[in-house]
DNA sequence: TATGAATGAGCATTCATTCAT
DNA sequence: AATGAATGAATGCTCATTCAT
């Protein structure tokens, strides 16, 4: 019967869902149990059924962003090929999918959660590092590799150019958004793209 | 006699000093004032009669080392002069003893703290922002406006110049610091320091 | 099945029953909750679960116990009705039995806690004596409307009869048992009951 | 030298004039000697300096104005001597300025400290009564048997007679007033003073 | 004598977690 | 598998009281 373990799973993911989002309202400490129970329309009990105590409910919460955040702002470099012009388009383009990406409501609360909790969750925090910006880079080294190589870009070395990049685009999202109080228009993402590409742009161009 | 005055606010310091410590080794909500009272070598009550509440405490606390932090940053750009000669040593100089100050157990607590209250503590967080990020920013702008106008840069907008080269340097910390799990060793930082600065130079020299 | 439901309304009871005994003891500000709590056998939370706050516990308390005050002194009052003869002994009856209940340890503790914090719980205080003092007034104004309907009294306002009959019973008990510090005897509560019938009837009987 | 005896003097009936004013506004337990100290203008010390601590605080700011009230009380029984007339007259004055008496600020909020703390502090409720309401039903017995000798009342047991006054008089105050929370207009004061003596005096004048 | 400063003890309330059903 | 009910353990905060000056 592949119905009830369906059912197990879907009520899982249903209150994992839950979780993310109250964690990320609340804050971990602030956020009690209860109040996870009720926005996922479950006892408490069941909660506990499913995922074994509160700090398994915050990994687990907290790798399932990680993984859908990572999915989105993979995408967002994916595009990012040789194109036989000017690439500075396909650049433009990336870059202010991943600010969207990053500076979305899940995307920040992800950060910001598991930046929170470094200390108590240090192995979480790696992990979430690791399926998010970690990945990305290589992502986006793997593309600037083979930009380099079909002479689009200056031989460099593309983790450090990655590295860099993304830098460039992230770096300034901080301080715009008051550490995520305030959300960070389109305009101004597109702004901050079209700077962070023509800076990346002027010191990886080819002699 | 200034001595009373002195005392008493020898007891403020040394219970801010203490609350930051606890606050920074075990966060915001997991702290709990008697902890701080033992750090500080008071009673509980004397932390109230000097600091109404956690809440308060906490602000404080974080106001205290974001001024001192900024002190420090500021430091670091001060000596970004026009000398005459090749700008770079004295940009891989500053970068330097920029990533120092950012990556000290103190400036990365800061940080994370005021991250991690950011909801809370909102107006918090701002103040913080100001105190380091932007204030060293704007510093930084002043003097990147001076060596363009000294022909050292290209023309350029000095504020986005600013941001980006402290996007450089700050960006890479992050991930490599695993959210403050690991202590970056200083040959690691000279190599961030003079990666950025040779990308920064690289984009913004003049033509 | 009733018995799950039961139990909860039994549960609560329980408490309520234990919080009136402990505030009665000790006074509601030097009461503490988990007084109240071992008084019931129960845990400190489950008080909370059932009744929210040290305030709700009082007030509920107090109205339960203001609810069984009152429907004792209304039993006292009611058999007050004419039977044909001298209405002495009717009265005298109606007299001691009232004094016995408010004379009773509940009674005391009652009317004393609601007096005592008559500034914080002033609805409260208004509540009970609704369910209390007025009630047994107008009770008592009906029976009295009625004997002198029926000559057996002279024509009156029955409500200032009703309140002079009860301020003649209860008036004396509060300084002869010192505020509560005293229990009274049967004995003096007979001859306060004969003696307030004795004035009454004097001042009321028909011409 | 008595000037500072006297000064000393002074500072305790001010500290205690405050400690009253602040117990009858905030009740005993919810009262903080640190309230107090503000009332009076001076520092908590001073406070424990001429008082000892919180008990004795409250023990002589109700002993004093016991003491007040009962001059008071005293003063309105006084004039209640066979004038050769009706009686009635004196009596309904005597009433009318107890029931002032009594239903005053600092008479009511001394009524109500002795009360709710009866229990804590027991011989405190018994002096209280002492002084107010005993020293007054024995003052208003002498009258009583003074007017019965003069043929102005029939012969009866004077303390009886007078207890029953007192307790026309007052008995009404209690429910009218709501425990406090209502002050009683004076129609209304008059109002029960003329009933009281009304039903009084049918009972008690001569035949 | 008066006070600024400090403290030990206490208390309401919350919450993660576990049973019994 | 799901839940209503119960609880042990914490924690923020207050306050009577005491020193040192």
């Amino acid at each position: 019967m592949a119905a009830p373990a369906r059912g197990r799973i879907d009520k899982r993911q249903q209150i994992l869902e839950a979780a993310f989002a109250v964690f990320a309202r609340r804050g971990y400490a602030q956020t009690c149990v209860q109040e996870i129970a009720d926005a996922a329309g479950v006892a408490k009990p069941t909660v506990y059924n499913h995922l074994t105590d509160k700090g398994t409910l915050f990994r687990e919460a907290l790798l399932a962003a990680a993984d859908a955040v990572g999915a989105e702002t993979l995408a967002a470099v994916e595009p990012l090929r040789d194109s036989g012009g000017d690439p500075r388009p396909a650049f433009t383009d990336s870059a202010y999918r991943l600010l969207q990406a990053c500076s979305s409501e899940r995307g920040r609360s992800l950060h910001r959660l598991a930046y929170a909790q470094a200390d108590e969750f240090a192995d979480l925090a790696a992990e979430v590092q690791q399926r998010t910006a970690i990945r990305l880079r290589e992502a986006l080294a793997d593309r600037l590799a083979r930009l380099a190589l079909a002479g689009r870009l200056r031989p460099c070395a593309p983790e450090t150019a990655a590295e860099q990049y993304l830098a460039l685009l992230t770096g300034p999202l901080e301080t715009r958004s008051r550490l995520g109080a305030r959300k960070i228009p389109a305009a101004e993402l597109r702004a901050i793209a079209d700077a962070a590409t023509d800076t990346f742009l002027r010191a990886y161009a080819p002699d």
